[in-house]
This record gives structure tokens, sequence and C-alpha cells, in this order.
DNA sequence: AATCATGTAACTATACGAGTTACTTAAAAC
DNA sequence: GTTTTAAGTAACTCGTATAGTTACATGATT
């Protein structure tokens, strides 16, 4: 793996999970399908848990699961659980009193903003169980 | 500087470049405004030669130029003239022959370029002049 | 020829994220 | 109540990407 991989993961293993919510899955598991490290795979779904998507139960029949119905949860609330932002942020003016580097900044970070607003109103017009590949929920590409 | 700083920095210099077109600028000046090396600077402007966008001339009456009209040049030619991508792109699926990691990356993939093409028009309705500052253009935030 | 700027290769330093190891905590099985 | 099994987490290594730096070649003007 190498980047973006925390939201490719959580969805990735999400999809899965909505196929079969009521399935507990252990990270080792979830690693190895998903080609990875379970330490890697809690740390990502931790977040998700923290975020009310996910529960998690320790001991012999513990694992994860969907904290909620899979038609209720969108590729937005994944995005945002996980603040991984898709969407570069202009990086912090040192406020340096150059009025070029002060329009400039104003203006990319407003366009940066309403494009991000843009991407997650369309990651909520998705939700995972789509992204299943269930009947229930059509895929037209 | 640390990251993304390649856009700001051509954007930065631009702006300023846009003021007062005509005005050759070598690149230890360039550096010295914007906190940065020479040759970064030289990298950097480089892309955005090779778009077309700036002209460079060596030696005593040398550096750099806009290359045509400050209103001619939109933030959207200087964010595709170097190629970096504020909107991260989707890494390549290993032919996984997994249906959810399949129908998860065409449907994020769509999305992201669907976005890409957004910002990429949003920019394109800026131009380096407004950024300058110049009262030719306004700054209606 | 001397000077001054760009052009560029090659290297170093740093930041960041994934991966890994090792350990603690918690719940179920026995 | 001890063993087993899974999550939780800290701390570290490793790979990679990018800025920064050094050094030198090329080209234009004086």
């Amino acid at each position: 793996m190498k980047r973006n991989s925390r939201l490719s993961l959580a969805l990735h293993t999400l999809g899965h999970m909505a196929r079969d919510p009521d399935r507990m899955r252990k990270s080792a598991d979830i690693a190895a399908h998903a080609g990875t490290n379970p330490v890697v795979v809690r740390r990502v779904l931790g977040s998700l848990r923290e975020a009310g998507l996910l529960v998690s139960e320790s001991g012999h029949a513990g694992g994860w699961r969907l904290a909620r119905a899979p038609q209720e949860i969108t590729l937005a609330d994944v995005y945002l659980a996980l603040d991984e932002r898709l969407v570069a942020p202009e990086p912090d003016t040192q406020a340096h009193d150059c009025s070029v580097e002060l329009a400039l900044h104003s203006r990319v970070a407003k366009v940066m903003a309403e494009v991000e607003q843009s991407l997650i109103q369309k990651l909520s017009e998705t939700t995972i169980l789509a992204i299943s590949g269930s009947a229930d929920e059509s895929m037209e590409t």
C-alpha cells in the first residue's frame, strides 16, 4: 500500500460488511483480504468506530461490525470519519504581509472549500450498500 | 516549505508579475521574496515556461517574464501547467478480482474525475490579474 | 574575456504514512 | 480462575515524495 490507502481500505471493508451486516469480522481476516496489516486495519476502523459507523468487541466472539444499516452509511460519512482530505487544503500562510499572497490565499481557499463541499455532496449520494454489489440498490454507472 | 508549495509559489510569483508584466525578474529575487531557493524557483517556473505561460532569458538583462497578458492567464492554466493534482486520484487497483473493490473504484474514480473538472472550471474563472490586486479587475470576495 | 543569469544533475534533509513489533486490556471458553 | 482470542495502542522502522542545496554547464550581455 502507499497513498490514500486509508479511505480505500475503509470503503472496501465496509462494502463487504454491507453484504452481511451481522457477521463479526476480525482485523486479521480483513487485513489478509486487503493485503495489509491487522494493526493498520484497527487504526482505520477505529476512526470509523469513533464516528459511530462501526462497533468492535474484544474476546472470542469479537471483531468488527456495522453500527447501523448499510443503506444508512454513505461514502461521505466514511470520508468525513477519517479526516483525510482528498481535496488539498491551502497551506497556512505564515502572515506574510504581501497583498498578492493574501488575495491569492483567499481566492484559492474559497475555490477549494467549494470543491470540497461538492465532493462531499457527491459522496453522500452513494451508500455502502451500493458499493457492496447487493441487488437491493442498483449500480448504474 | 513543505507541501503543495509549487502551486503556491507559481501563483504568488505570477500575481506579482501581473502588476508589471514587462519587468524582468531574477530567480534569486523571486526566491528571496518567497522565502525559498533560486533553484526551486527555476524548477517551478520552468514548468510554466514549457506550458507557454512564461519566457526566460539568460545573461545580464535576463530573468523571467509573462509570455502573454495577465488577463489571458487563469489559475487553471497554472494548475494544469504544473501537473499537481489537488484532487487526489484513486490509487491504481492492482487487479484484485474483488467485486467490491471494482465497484468501489469505478464509483469513486467517477466522483473524483467530476470534482477535478469542477475545480478546473472554477480556477479558470480567475485570472492572475485579479490575484495581482490590480484595479483593472475587481476582487469581489 | 568577464560577468551574470538560467538550466540541470546529483545529493541531502525532512515529513509523512504504511507497515511492524510488542505489549496491555477485555471478553469469552474451558 | 486460568487460558485463549481479539481489540487498543505506543513506539519504532522503512519507503517515498518533495523541498532545499551544491556544483557546474550553457548562454547572453557588457
